[in-house]
Formats: structure tokens, sequence, C-alpha cells
RNA sequence: GUCCCUAUCGUCUAGAGGCCUAGGACAAUACCCUUUCACGGUAUGAACCGGGGUUCGAAUCCCCGUGGGGACGCCA
């Protein structure tokens, strides 16, 4: 049996967190079994659904690099479908129409609620053996129920959290079709996980209580129950649940914020599982790792500062080319063109050990193209008359080191500077550092004026003087 | 209210009855490195929700509480 998976999201907005790691463990758990990954847009909410809103899950999923194999299937282009298979259990008996109308159910509900009881349908128009069914009520469009087994449980050996069951009295007949004749949601996808032949269904834990409901219709159609994995749901920073309005934010916010794709997925992918103490390992090590049994199966919460830990990492890791490129895309989208003097693979070289985000990795990159003048009281602080006499100095120095201009000829610039000065390192540096970046931290100052270049270092040097 | 899920350091987690004096990672604290700030290195503190069982032995199995989450739609 070739594993089928596939990740169903309702395009009501764009690929969230805990979205994303549905699709990660989906789409890993296809990949470390050579099998198949589905993309299905679950789209029968016309009110809710957008084409911006698939547009946005799909570029959150390239952005991670989530390839699909099969789809995107939109379920409203599978109506016909769902209509026939709907025909098919009204003759076989397995679903009904039901003629009561939404205001007599909610008058039903709240008497049930009144009295403690699980609210539920009461069966009314259910067809029993002996039973004689009212009269349908003319002018009116039933809608179709399903027909669900009166007694036994239901029960399946959940991948994450082991074995569930559930009182199939505890479920009532849920419909399938609404008055209109469009099919609802559990219903959908039903048809569509058996037509697609899932193996697993590996979802939120939001699902729990639906998966009686869809197992007992896959029974009724003598479908193939595929075996489910509930994923817990993910936390925000402050423990709190995630939602629209409370830190739920799209996965393109991290894209925003100078998150590499390859530092999310590793974050994401040991958030709620875990390979003994493994921290940080590949995508390809993480598809060979990855398993079902060692999803943790409560609630996680996210951590911002182990993301921004892994991000570290990968950005120590990246080609200083690859941080180039994101150095020029970020500070051209701040309207700074970044040109090839000073290289901008130097300048990510200089400080990508530094540096948490490509955010942070862009701005420490700005100096280097736009002359940043030193705040009045930064001045004031660093250039002291004691500091631009040697700054003065070393302009001298500097303006006679031969080419190349390299690190050791500079540092030696600078060593002269101090033994003429008497002045200690960090007296000329930091200041050194306030003429030529605006600020008065930098990497190695030495390293700093390399890249800078001659002509930018003299005449920066020249403007402060 | 009913049903379902869940519970180890602040956070993510290891843990499948004895390997646990509970391990790793992030964060925290201290120190070292240092040409500033970082990076890095070393060290330290920090947890089995409570109560009952089962067992020679429980973080681990069972039950009951408690906390947290979810569901109970002609939403998905």
């Amino acid at each position: 049996m070739t594993v089928r998976t596939r990740f169903a999201p309702s395009p009501t907005g764009y690929l969230h967190i805990g979205g994303a790691r549905t699709a990660l463990f989906s789409w890993a758990y296809a990949r470390r079994h050579g099998g198949t990954f589905i993309l299905r847009i679950e789209d029968t909410d016309i009110a809710r659904s957008t084409p911006e809103a698939v547009q946005a899950i799909i570029d959150g999923m390239q952005w991670l690099d989530l390839g699909h194999d099969e789809g995107p299937f939109h379920q409203m282009q599978r109506m016909y479908r769902y209509k026939e298979v709907i025909q098919q259990m009204l003759d076989a008996g397995t679903a009904y129409h039901c003629y009561m109308s939404a205001e007599e159910l909610e008058h039903i509900r709240e008497a049930q609620r009144a009295r403690n009881e699980k609210p539920r349908y009461d069966g009314c128009w259910r067809p029993e053996p002996g039973k004689t069914l009212p009269t349908p009520p003319s002018g009116v469009q039933p809608v179709v129920r399903f027909r669900n087994p009166p007694d036994g449980v239901v029960a399946w050996d959940d991948l994450v959290k082991g074995r569930i069951e559930f009182s199939n009295d505890e479920l009532d007949d849920f419909i399938i079709a609404r008055a209109d004749g469009t099919p609802t949601y559990n219903f959908c996808v039903v048809v569509d996980d058996r037509d697609m032949e899932i193996t697993h269904v590996i979802r939120g834990d939001d699902h729990v209580n639906n998966t009686p409901r869809q197992i007992n219709v896959l029974m009724a159609l003598g479908a193939t129950v595929p075996r489910y994995a509930h994923v817990s749901m993910i936390l925000g920073d402050d423990g709190q649940k995630l939602s629209k309005r409370h830190g739920a934010v799209s996965v393109m916010q991290y894209f925003d914020d100078g998150y590499l794709p390859e530092a999310v997925i590793n974050y994401l992918a040991r958030l709620g599982w875990s390979h003994g103490d493994e921290e940080v390992f590949s995508r390809e090590q993480f598809v060979q790792w990855f398993d079902l049994a060692h999803i943790t199966p409560s609630a996680a919460q996210f951590n911002t500062e182990k993301l921004n830990w892994l991000n570290a990492h990968y950005i120590k890791a990246a080609a200083d080319a690859r941080l180039a490129g994101e150095i020029r895309e970020r500070l051209a989208g701040q309207g700074v063109t970044v040109g090839d003097h000073p290289d901008p693979a130097r300048v990510a070289a200089l400080y990508k050990e530094r540096v948490a985000t490509l955010n942070e990795l862009a701005d420490a990159a700005h100096p280097f193209y736009v002359a940043t003048h030193p705040s009045v009281e930064l001045r004031a602080r660093h250039l002291t008359d004691a500091a631009l006499a040697a700054l003065r100095d070393l302009h001298g120095r500097l303006a006679d080191v031969p080419s190349p201009w390299e690190r050791a000829a500079l540092s030696q610039a600078l060593k002269a500077t101090l033994a003429a000065t008497g002045l200690k390192m960090p007296q000329v540096a930091i200041p050194l550092r306030v003429a030529l970046l605006g600020q008065p931290q930098s990497p190695a100052i030495d390293a700093v004026l390399e890249v800078l270049g001659r002509d930018t270092v003299l005449a920066r040097l020249a403007a402060v003087l």
C-alpha cells in the first residue's frame, strides 16, 4: 500500500503557523514513505472562501518548499460527485430527507440545553421499520441527513493519541446536504478522502470530534477507513490560543521578518515532534526520521526565542552569495540600491555570525551603502577633541596605505595611531565606528575598514574632521 | 451541562516499570574569550499537577480529582 496523505485547508485566510505544521507533517509522512502528498482546497463555504486566500496558502507552502504531488483539488469543482454520492445513499437508505425547519431545530436544542442534555437532532424524520413518518410539509425543501448507527461504538487507533472511542448514541443524524442541495463539510471530506484514496489523515486535533461521524459515513459507503493522526494545536508565545486577532500570523510574515524557510521548517518540525535529543537537522534528515509515534499529543507553545536561535544558526550556515541577495532585496524594499561596492557578500560575511534575522543583517549592511551621520548624542560622547585628533592622525596614515587596501596594513595604520597618540584601541576604534557607520559597535574595525574600501573610509572620516 | 483529548524545568522536549541522583535544547545567571557589541566556550540554577491504587520497584500502568484544550452548526 502506498501512503497517500493530504493537506486540506479552507481558503478563508492565509496559511498560519499551525496549518503550516500540519502541512509539514503530512508532507513529511508522504515523503518518508515514498508516498503521495495531495493538496485539497476545501472551499465549500462560498461566503468566506476567496481566490486570494487560495493563492496565499499556495505561496506559503511554496516558500516552505512543501510541494504537493497531486492537486490542488477544489471541492467546489466536485459538486457533481457529492450529489451523486448523496443520491446513492438516499437510494441505499443510509441517508434520508428531513423537513424540520431550522427554527424548529433550534427550539429542540434550546430545550435540551435547558435540561442539561447534549443538544442533538431528535430523529423525527428518520425512517424506522414500522414507524410512520410525518407528512412532508408542502413547499419545504428538505435537508439530507446521514442515518447514523443507533448503538455500539465507533473507535479508531489514533496514530498520535492512541485508541479513541465514541459511543454512537453521542452522535446524531447530521446533515450531509443543505436544503439548497449543497453538501456539508463532514460529508465532502469523506467522499474526497475515499475518492483520493487517502491512507493517512493527518490533521489538527480540533477534528477529533468529526472523526467518528466520518468513519460512520465511510463505513456506510463500504469504503476503507484511513488511519488517523490528530496533531495537537500550537499556542501563541504567551500560551494563549492562536486566533485571527491574537497572534495567528501568516507564515509569510516570517519571510517578511527575516526568517529563513529552513529555520522555520526545523523549528516547526521540532515543535511537538522529537527525535531523541536532536535539535538542529536538515529537511532531508527530518524526512528520514519523521514518524507519527513521536508526535506529542498535547498542545505546544510557540517560542520565538528558540526560532531566533535556529534562524541565527541557519544564517551562519548560509552561503554569503545567498545572504548578499537577501541584503539587496531587503534594502531595495527600503529604497536603498545596493551596488557592488562594497560587495554585499563581504558585508554578509562580516555580519552573519552576529545576527538572528535577515532584517538585522540588512540593517547592519545599511550604513555600508548609505552614509549614516552619527547622532548629536553619539558625536558628543565619542567624537571628543582627543578622539578627533586621533582620527585626523589615522586619516593621514590610511591615505598613505599602499594598495591593496587590506586588513593587515589597515591594522598596522591603526596601531601606529595608537602609538602616536598614546590611546588604547577602544578609544580610537569606537570613535572610528561612529564616524564611519554612525554607531559605536561593529565587527572588528580593521575588517570593517577593509570591506568599506579606501574611498568611502577616507571620505566619511574627512566628513567628521 | 454532556462527550472527547490532554498534563515532565519559564518554553520545546527525552523518557515504552528498575539504565532517573529525571537527560538535551531555547531562555536565565555567572565566568572565560575579546579591539566595542555580538558570536563562541565553560559552568550553575530550574520540572515529573494532586490523591489513591497495582508492583519487590512507578515520571512511566489503572482509578479519582484538578488545571488546560476541543466538540456539541443547514461553518470548515
